[in-house]
DNA sequence: CTACTATACCTAAGTGAACTAGGTATAGCA
DNA sequence: TGCTATACCTAGTTCACTTAGGTATAGTAG
């Protein structure tokens, strides 16, 4: 059912974010939202790779194959200038959002 | 464009958590979404009427007729007890998601 | 050598919530 | 008389996510 792990949206700041760190590939990012979120949030692969091809579209990933640290094959993405800026907007968009639906959640009833 | 306002998926637990402060009427629970977010969240009529009814049919509300203070014909909603066992379990992941997702975004980078 | 797991990528089909953009009707006020 | 706010509604569209598969390889357990 659409929205019973992820709140459609938040996917794409997450995203930005773990990229803010540096290039990752696909299966890093996924890994890197799984465990700076202490598992609460597990990103289905068929969320996550349309999710990069989408933000890409947009302008805001660069990709790039390359060679892990084991060896094997990897698409690895980096953050356009763009892509930076979206992400200090985004994350701006999340704040003021999560401030103002837990103020509404914290009124006295209930 | 979807999700350009709303997170998708978080007005349930808003509507629910409104009407834990007693009958409400559909407008109403906009108006009260409204004031209570300080106009951060502004849900759509097209989004709010629909929600309404599907929470309806899951049982979670019930709804009646009735008259506002102004005189006016209005439809009022009312959590049942499922509907407010279903706000809190609702509240918890809400918490436990921002929760998350704020931490990753506080980490260090951009 | 054989399975199995983890890594690493992908997409097609379906669902469903929200947005867009209309509609009806009434109360109150300028 | 017209405008705004209140109060309800839905049809059509969009598109992010879920489900459910698929390919291929490295490393490890047996």
């Amino acid at each position: 059912m659409a929205g019973s792990d992820l709140y459609v949206g938040t996917l794409d700041v997450l995203i930005l974010k773990a990229l803010s760190w540096g290039p990752m590939h696909g299966y890093g990012v996924g890994r890197w939202i799984r465990q700076t979120t202490e598992d609460v949030l597990a990103v289905q692969e068929g969320a996550l790779y349309p999710a990069l091809h989408r933000l890409q579209r947009r302008g805001w990933l660069d990709d790039e194959w390359g060679v892990t640290e084991t060896g094997r094959e990897a698409k690895y993405y980096r953050l356009t200038p763009v892509g930076r800026r979206q992400l200090r907007s985004e994350v701006e968009r999340w704040r003021a959002y999560a401030r103002a639906v837990s103020t509404a959640l914290d009124a006295a009833p209930a």
